[in-house]
DNA sequence: GTCTATACACTGATAGAC
DNA sequence: GTCTATCAGTGTATAGAC
């Protein structure tokens, strides 16, 4: 039907437009006149469609997380030398997060609204931090040899040193006060599990 | 001079009153009206002062950078058995970072706003991270015995990942996502190093 | 220096025509 | 479902009196 596919389609060019804004002005810094403008429709459409501004952000922002698969999380479980395997998945975290404007933009998003928005950060986490905190978890459970008594948290200062590194580099650009260069970051955390 | 007196009162219930709102509500959900009633003066004091409203979020993000020293700032060069020193590091890191309501609401500010004030986010980073960065990474290149081959980034991965735990556990309030206490992050942490 | 009063643009949200 | 037109309220910022 002609509705349904014209309704569709407002429907995403809606959230696409809100998405820029947001990402680019805050929640409170974006107008809801800008975002029809930007989205190619008029107000009273997108209030019909979400309700209020609060329910614009709210759908935006899950349907980004449910979208977007965290690079980590369609990883399969990880196996072969602890130092490789280590090497590819810091490589591939730091890359992936660090080289997307929209994840970083997100982030900073998130963060910024946490205690206005609580349920976003907790839908960000489960998407984006705890499946990668998983499967590295498991891997350092099946190598007895690398000796460590707590995986779980060992798991989370190896990962939360790598993305810290990401939201000082990337998310606030503070390059310039800490530099370090990527590689330095990530044979450092490596040669810390090996060791 | 009573002018002085006064005017200097009014400059910092000005600033105050514009901390409480800012870190209450962000940037652009503060109201100058708003400020002008938290701080009990009226809108054209805090315009004569301060110029505009970015140069009152500028001169008051400055003044909390330079008033309050970070709790690593003011220590001195760590001296002591490794493990000791490491673990009271942690523990001080943690539990000043993460039990001051409002450095937690500045460094969702900070964050959210760093695209937008860059160089706040600078100012942030150089007075909270790197002195703390700088006594780690001193104290690591005194321990031979820990055989750790670049201490700095070494430094950066240890305190990341103590930082990105408060991120996770006190800025974006996530503990119920992925839930770790904070002895086992500490523990976990001073392990990789001592290994 | 500080206030009251106000200018003037823009905000989120809706009524009513089509 | 979507639009235009509009509402009441609030936003930043300033003029002018004291």
């Amino acid at each position: 039907m002609t509705s349904e596919r014209e309704a569709s389609g407002k429907h995403d060019r809606i959230l696409e437009g809100a998405m820029q804004e947001f990402l680019q002005r805050g929640y409170a810094g974006t107008s809801m006149d800008r975002v029809a403008s930007t989205a190619g429709v008029s107000k009273a459409t997108i209030y019909s469609h979400f309700g209020d501004k609060e329910g614009l952000f709210k759908a935006l922002v899950q349907q980004f997380a449910q979208s977007k698969l965290g690079p980590i999380q369609r990883q399969q479980p990880l196996t072969g030398e602890p130092e490789q395997v280590l090497r590819e998945f810091a490589q591939t975290l730091i890359d992936e997060t660090g080289s997307d404007p929209d994840h970083l933009a997100l982030v900073r998003l998130m963060i910024g609204e946490s205690s206005r928005f609580p349920q976003l950060a907790q839908t960000f986490l489960r998407h984006f931090l705890k499946p990668g905190l998983e499967v590295i978890s498991e891997y350092l459970k099946e190598q007895p040899q690398l000796q460590i008594d707590d995986p779980e948290a060992t798991a989370r200062v190896f990962v939360g040193g790598l993305i810290h590194y990401v939201m000082v580099d990337k998310i606030i650009e503070g390059g310039e006060v800490v530099p370090l260069r990527r590689d330095r970051i990530i044979e450092a955390a490596i040669a810390l599990l090996l060791s």
